[in-house]
DNA sequence: GTCCAGACTTGACAGCAGTGAG
DNA sequence: CTCACTGCTGTCAAGTCTGGAC
């Protein structure tokens, strides 16, 4: 029986908040699963310092076969890699060794390089046999992969520990190289209720602690020594426990679309006030709400790359524009976000805004913060005192959200093609992407698949084009000679244009597709943006099968709002 | 207030499997 | 059957936000 409306489930309040913070009421699981064992390398392949053979130690030798593996890749030729990579690995030498190998350019990494590059051939051409001996392995891991949540059966997101390798940020990381080391069972806890079967250890090795903390969600966790945080093992997307919170994102800014307007007024009031603090406030959450930002905590110096978000914007990140483009009071912004991902926009904002920003920018340095009364705590602390529960990244939800109804509200209508609603879904969806920012690097093969395609779309033309001369002959014989068998083929060479025309459509509609995805990411806007009712109700509305948006995985995390939206739901 | 640990969501991307064309 | 291409899945880094200690 489908339910329209989502059962609160019980012991949970409207917002599906548990009373107590109690997560669960058991939790079992078989642990986390490690990876292999390190294997040294084959006798004839060897590691070279100065043009000499040395044999390494297997703990040495295992790290540089982490470098070796990456001789391609672009992160070895940069000096911060290279630097972090070889004092972490000099840590790692017997004092033999250290005494040996005091430089990394003197070392040749080339024949273990080829050796796992022969390797991954090898695998490739694996065998039948072979290929049924890892479908084995699968099942063995299987059992892994589930656990037992309050008596149901649930996915796991991650059940491996992560392997060692070399560290590799995202951007200009000043960590990236460093050594990530192998996490032993010492390492891990284990959280699991206490009735529950404890999961075993590893022969010979014991858990660093066994704990039964049910106000949490995770199964294992452990410390990760690059950075010092703690890694998790959690519930799959797909799970009752992630849905509903998933869920309740989503209600939270719903919410937010009935407040909404009485916190726009309230920051535009702020833009006046007689304090800085609460002008900037006011500026900041303009631009969170406008423009998508994300929040912007203060991030520690030198440990990750330099990135920013609205309250940790910079002077040096905005440019000023009384005019730009023909347009009044512009502001341009260029930083790196998360990620490292560029933003870069030319934005219209009204004069008040402007004014505001030159008056927080008076006096300062190019690095100094542009919002410097205020941060992500007290921004938040505002707006909880708007409306329970709101914090930044709600109207991150709440903008992506709006502007996918909003757009296929626009964009769609009954009389398209199916494939026609497809495309314009994925405008709405891909407006929304540009909203948050959302890219991707072109695909490597961008270019040639176009090209393909347009080689597609020319043949087709053609092929149509006879067609078409075709159908015209056909009529003209049958006009001068009516009789059965020329009107059949008049109707067959009919047939065949509109069948032509129709896939040369589709193509086009692919191409255009394409072109305009590029760059743009749709995929985490999908995921973790929009809310899945409304693209449930649309397939709903316009007889869209939802496979077409959603694909087998999204259809399982988005499971409970395939089970309880109609077509009427609107964000 | 400030700092920090902890928990959880969000994010880009590599590598793989599946698929369809030749 | 092979090969090229695509879409999916897993990976793990990088954010957000809370709460507790001082």
């Amino acid at each position: 029986v489908k339910t329209k409306t989502l059962e609160i489930p019980e012991g949970r309040n409207k917002e599906g908040c548990s009373h107590d913070g109690k997560k669960w009421k058991t939790l079992e699981h078989k642990g986390p699963l490690f990876p292999p064992e390190y294997e040294p390398l084959p006798e004839n392949v060897s590691f070279y310092y100065n043009g000499e053979h040395v044999q390494l130690s297997p703990a040495t030798e295992e790290v540089a076969t982490f470098y070796a593996k990456m001789l391609e890749h672009e992160y070895t030729t940069k000096e911060v890699f290279q630097k972090n990579f070889f004092a972490d690995w000099r840590e790692e030498m017997t004092d033999e060794e250290r005494g040996l190998i005091r430089s990394l350019s003197k070392c040749d990494f080339r024949e273990i390089h080829q050796y796992f590059l022969d390797q991954a051939e090898k695998r490739k051409a694996m065998t039948k046999e072979e290929k049924r001996q890892k479908e084995a392995q699968k099942l063995l891991t299987e059992e892994y992969s589930f656990c037992t949540l309050d008596g149901h059966r649930e996915k796991i997101g991650n059940f491996r520990v992560e392997p060692p390798g070399l560290f590799r940020g995202r951007g200009e990381h000043p960590k990236m190289g460093k050594l990530k080391k192998r996490i032993q069972p010492e390492d891990i806890t284990i959280n699991c209720s206490k009735d529950s079967k404890i999961p075993a250890p590893p022969a010979g090795h014991r858990w660093k602690k066994v704990q039964h903390d049910d106000t949490v969600t995770w199964l294992v966790s452990w410390v990760e020594n690059v950075q010092g945080s703690i890694k998790y093992i959690m519930l799959n997307p797909s799970s009752k426990l992630k849905g509903e919170k998933d869920w309740q994102k989503y209600e939270i800014a719903r919410k937010l679309k009935l407040k909404v307007d009485a916190i726009r007024s309230e920051y535009r009031r702020d833009w006046k006030s007689r304090e800085m603090k609460k002008r900037q406030r006011g500026v900041a959450i303009y631009f969170i709400d406008k423009l998508a930002l994300r929040a912007g905590n203060e991030k520690e110096e030198g440990e990750t790359a330099d990135t920013v978000g609205c309250c940790s914007l910079r002077v040096e990140h905005i440019t000023l524009h009384e005019q730009l483009d023909g347009l009044e009071h512009v502001v341009e912004f260029d930083f790196l976000g998360k990620d490292s991902i560029r933003y870069y926009n030319k934005v219209p904002v009204e004069k008040r805004v402007l004014k505001n920003l030159k008056l927080f920018m008076e006096n300062k340095n190019p690095d100094d913060d542009l919002f410097d009364r205020i941060n992500t705590t007290y921004l938040n602390k505002t707006l909880q005192d708007s409306m329970k529960g709101l914090t930044a990244k709600v109207f991150r939800t709440y903008n992506a959200s709006t502007t996918l109804q909003d757009q296929l509200n626009r964009l769609t209508s009954s009389d398209m093609s199916v494939e026609e609603k497809i495309l314009a879904y994925n405008r709405a969806n891909r407006a929304v992407a540009i909203l948050c920012n959302h890219q991707r690097a072109a695909p490597k093969t961008f270019e040639k698949s176009m090209q393909n395609l347009q080689e597609k779309i020319e043949l087709k033309e053609k092929l149509l084009e006879t067609a078409k001369k075709e159908l015209k002959e056909a009529k003209n014989q049958y006009r001068q000679n009516k009789t059965d068998k020329l009107k059949k083929l008049v109707e067959q060479k009919e047939k065949v244009v509109e069948r032509l025309k129709e896939q040369l459509k589709k193509l086009r509609l692919q191409m255009t597709d394409r072109e305009e995805n590029k760059v743009i990411a749709l995929g985490t806007s999908k995921l973790n943006y929009l809310d899945p009712r409304i693209s449930v109700a649309w397939c709903k509305k316009f007889g869209v099968p939802i496979e077409k948006i959603y694909n087998k995985t999204q259809r399982d995390k988005f499971a409970w709002a395939i089970d309880m939206t109609d077509e009427d739901f609107q964000f």
